[in-house]
DNA sequence: TTTTTATTTGACCATTTGATCAGTTTAGTG
DNA sequence: CACTAAACTGATCAAATGGTCAAATAAAAA
């Protein structure tokens, strides 16, 4: 198994071009060849490994959901508010940091009405987003944080962080910034968090 | 000049339908045909009286940004903050619901960079943008509003609103929906407003 | 009415593009 | 080494699609 035509490793590289591809001109406008060429690889053996275009695209949409599953499942253990919000925040501006061409391909699949993601929505993130309502609305009755509507406070957090990734070319030129550094990351957590807890009349440490 | 074969009304017709079509399936995936189809009318027709695609897309582009503009230059003028978010909120919220298509399609273009709208952004969208947060500073200066980073506030309304019209498909889904009805963007326009508010220290009338 | 201009349309074309396939090379196995 | 299976690839195809054009029709002007 040499290291150079390991097959697995070449899967990985043309679902990492592909998402590129994908991410910057939607399912239709992507063209197979590209993604080879980027790929360095003829069209034929882009088509060897994955049998049509759309297979393709569900394995970059597969890839995606699942580093999400993943990084989000864990930060629902027990916190207090603040800590809960600061690492649901964090993750979430690291992972639109990170890797914006996931976000932006996500974006354009669920614009498009999801037709490729139907199930995931309602078997994984649906009981995911269950889970975090619940939590809220356990804190709202402990009197924890003030009471609002959670489903709508999620939708808040999840539209707010998202936004950097998806509108990046729009935040950048209002910005007049080039890109989107560690630094305006940091910034923007700061933010979002202060601007949350501050809305649910949570104590910032720092001032307790 | 006739009813039925007035030009005027049947361009109108055809940035209609397309406007549809592009919001639904992009700029790549959109097909003349279908959007002939559609305005029944022959594509060679559709064709006379837009070039070509691209311009067809265009025009569709200017059609729903002047609009726009046309909406939220208004809601500028003085107005203390409460009102001021008010009015944004319920702007934009009844924006997102009366035309999502327009804002999914929007969506779409910033995304893919922007590559059709350079020109507006820099020259419509970013002169409003320091307007409002020329009038949220001052409100700082003033002490009316909490201090914060009034840039990512305005970015934070316009998610969490845009959030309704462009993630339809995941909104109805975790909500248990059909639709956006009237009912909903109340409640939504409600929340954000409440939620700002209380982020900014401003106080609810009905609660003063 | 005649003439000119604008609009409409079916037929057709050129190109793009996803996909196939047969033949070749490479890797793994006994 | 012999053999099999997997991986690779150039050549090629069929369908889809944006766009053109000349002829027909309707509208407007003279």
């Amino acid at each position: 198994m040499s290291t150079l035509s390991d097959t697995h490793a070449l899967q990985d590289r043309l679902l990492t071009v592909a998402k590129e591809e994908f991410a910057k001109q939607g399912l239709k406008g992507a063209r197979l060849q590209t993604i080879a060429d980027e790929a360095q690889v003829p069209k034929a053996t882009l088509l060897y490994h994955f049998k049509s275009k759309t297979v393709l695209y569900q394995r970059v949409l597969e890839t995606i959901l699942s580093a999400w599953d993943e990084g989000f499942e864990e930060l629902t253990i027990d916190a207090e508010p603040e800590t809960f919000f600061r690492r649901l925040i964090d993750t979430k501006i690291a992972s639109v940091r990170t890797d914006p061409l996931a976000s932006k391909l996500f974006a354009q699949e669920i614009i498009q009405g999801a037709p490729h993601l139907d199930a995931h929505l309602s078997q994984q993130v649906k009981p995911w987003f269950r889970r975090q309502v619940s939590i809220l609305e356990r804190w709202m009755d402990e009197g924890k944080i003030r009471r609002t509507d959670p489903t709508r406070l999620i939708f808040l957090i999840w539209a707010a962080t998202q936004h950097y990734a998806d509108f990046q070319a729009q935040v950048l030129t209002l910005m007049n910034r080039q890109e989107f550094d560690a630094e305006l990351a940091t910034d923007t957590s700061t933010f979002l968090h202060e601007f949350i807890c501050n809305s649910l009349g949570i104590m910032d440490p720092k001032h307790r």
